[in-house]
DNA sequence: ACCTGAACACCGTTCAAGT
DNA sequence: ACCTGAACACCGTTCAAGT
């Protein structure tokens, strides 16, 4: 039975689970995480708020599959054979421009991340590359839990301020420092980011505290 | 609820500013953030909802408040006389416990950070320590910025899996990662800050990128 | 100065019932 | 298999009016 009929003699168009987060996706990055409702995406796709119940268990496990979506880039590319600090810069910096690249992405992802409906993105990429140079899996998860919770961080944070920006410096906060706001617009993650790789780097020379072993 | 007595002749009490935002943590710290609304907590202080907006301005500057009370003691404690690199290990140490002494207690700060409505705790901490050792305050700023966000952010995680671990691991998630969950529940807290340190001790040696400067 | 009462414009989620 | 209709149990916030 159920022989193929999409659609047969221009009755309601039917949706999948996917279009579902594409539309949530997509109206994100319009309207921003406040005004994403249930209600409002079923209006968006032309639906009872009730209908989403049957393509999703809930709004946080949607929210979950749209931070899948917007981490998809930073597990794309790995070209192996670079070492473990190398390898750490460009997933940060790939994380930093897949979360910039949606509406609130970074405080979306923060959360899904937070209550572990996502995978920490980098975590497999670097643990292989690890692998690859004989250093320890568990260094490689410190080195990705770091640059993982430092990149989103800094994210959230720098987006969040920018939508305040644009509404225009408001009522009652502490005031953005009004140093530049528009220029490169780096915000000083580039710097952060150095230091924390300066970390990584010193720790594979064997530098550190406590990890005993320099090279194998 | 309110001990205090400025409450003459049996007329009902009278509720500061400050009764609300004490109000607010402690329900925060009972019920956690889900469950924290303003009619509950209107119920908590034995008031109808609408009057806690004579005395906080909207939910988001009470949080703020709250964060504020938080991390009071973040800022607190300074011996001054120690190396930048030091100082910024215990300011990450006392922000983390800080932010665990409360129920969502990084959640909560996190939000108020994005938004401006808090100083970042330790900012103007470490750039004190940065004057004294003729470091430049741009980078006591990184230095904060970047210790900050990451303490944050990995608090957050730890937090929010610690509740979902409370609850009981339940559906669909990606599973709480089965190693140890209850040793002694660092999660890779202190490794991760070692190597930020690491970072920045290197970067103050001047062995950053460019490796002209071994001392001062 | 501090609070009540009532309302406005929303939420996420469930569930029987329809097709 | 996919969706409607109606309901439940909530939200944050405003504002006239009371004391």
């Amino acid at each position: 039975m159920i022989a193929d009929d999409s659609n047969r003699g221009g009755r309601a168009p039917r949706r999948s689970r996917d279009d579902v987060v594409d539309a949530a996706l997509e109206l994100l990055d319009r309207v921003g995480l406040p005004d994403l409702s249930m209600r409002r995406l079923a209006e968006h796709l032309g639906v009872q708020p009730s209908a989403l119940y049957w393509h999703v268990e809930n709004k946080q496990q949607l929210l979950a599959a749209v931070s899948a979506r917007i981490l998809r880039p930073v597990s794309a590319a790995d070209e192996a054979g670079t070492s473990l600090d190398v390898a750490a810069r460009e997933v940060a910096v790939r994380l930093h421009d897949s979360l910039l690249a949606y509406r609130d992405g970074a405080e979306v992802v923060s959360s899904s991340l937070a209550l572990g409906l996502v995978e920490p993105p980098a975590h497999a990429h670097l643990r292989a590359v690890a692998l690859e140079r004989g250093e320890s899996a568990s260094l490689a998860d410190t080195i990705a839990d770091t640059v993982t919770h430092f990149v989103v961080g800094f994210t959230f944070h720098q987006q969040q301020r920018r939508s305040a920006d644009a509404w225009g410096a408001a009522s009652g906060g502490v005031a953005a420092s009004p140093e530049r706001i528009a220029a490169g617009d780096d915000d000083g993650f580039t710097a952060a980011l150095d230091l924390i790789i300066a970390g990584v780097t010193t720790v594979l020379a064997g530098g550190a505290t406590q990890y005993p072993e320099p090279r194998r």
